[in-house]
DNA sequence: CTTGCTGCAAACAGTTTGCAGAACT
DNA sequence: AGTTCTGCAAACTGTTTGCAGCAAG
């Protein structure tokens, strides 16, 4: 999968006359590489231990090519920061995070997708995507935090 | 029941020792007479009309203390800029956002707000708030525009 | 008179952009 | 060779903060 993603961006590179090159693939490979909900400044750091020279502004480029790829989504939190998360062929999730550590679980419910189709229907509201994030203490900080 | 939400700061004010401004109590008077989903700097220019010399430091201060008071909710969405938005006693509403022309409109659930409970059980999560927001094309728009 | 509040401007954080030189094809 | 990319630094946007003077209690 990770590969079909490389060809995926190469197929769109080619279809734009984008260039490949050694930075993008190193930050394509530290993306696909991870599972999780990285904001722009996490995956420099990562990326940097490979390629310290490398400049921010092109990791924000290179992350806003992988969106319209398609193969990365943005994600913006209350926190002020562009997440980015990994975007699967046709699916899509929402999102339990936790507001004591910040851990993210992504869950699916084919329910609650159709309620929110009937909602928009109701309201003439044609769909294009949603967002749906419960907030609250993940099982871990329930236990360690004293109820404030 | 806008008295209601000026005595509800007030007290807030008081339990707090912060005093009573003008300029406070003109933010207040705009904000309850509007229903949108104002950003800061639409209140601010809202405010200006009727006191012109007022700060856009003191908008976002007030605001804050709203939200505090538990009078306002901030809501980011995806454009970067902050919202404040009435918060009814007890209730909390979800949104259906046009993305041509940010028509908002709210909307109530009460599966949905179950099936979130369940979610969020199974994971052992405890929900503290959470954020649902649908985008898509409001029936306005749907005509107006040649589809993509 | 005391302390909190305001307006201003400067500071900030995250992100974007202009440009000269480097790197693909 | 001809363009696209990169790295740097400067610019920008939305928001916060420090401070001197103003105003509420």
């Amino acid at each position: 999968m990770i590969l079909q993603k490389k060809s995926a961006f190469n197929q769109f590179a080619a279809a734009r006359g984008l260039r490949s090159t050694r930075q993008r693939d190193l930050i394509l490979d530290v993306f696909l590489s991870t599972h999780e909900h990285l904001s722009v400044e996490e995956l420099y750091l990562k990326v940097k231990v490979s390629a310290p020279g490398i400049g921010q502004a092109t990791v924000y480029r290179t992350l806003k090519l992988f969106a319209e790829a398609g193969l990365a989504r943005e994600m913006t939190l209350s926190d002020g920061q562009t997440r980015y998360e990994h975007v699967m062929a046709g699916e899509h999730h929402d999102h339990l995070i936790c507001s004591r550590c910040a851990t993210i679980v992504e869950f699916e419910d084919a329910t609650i997708e159709r309620l929110q189709n009937e909602i928009a229907a109701r309201h003439g509201f044609s769909i294009r995507s949603h967002r749906l994030e419960l907030y609250g203490l993940c099982p871990a900080c329930k236990e360690t935090v004293p109820v404030p």
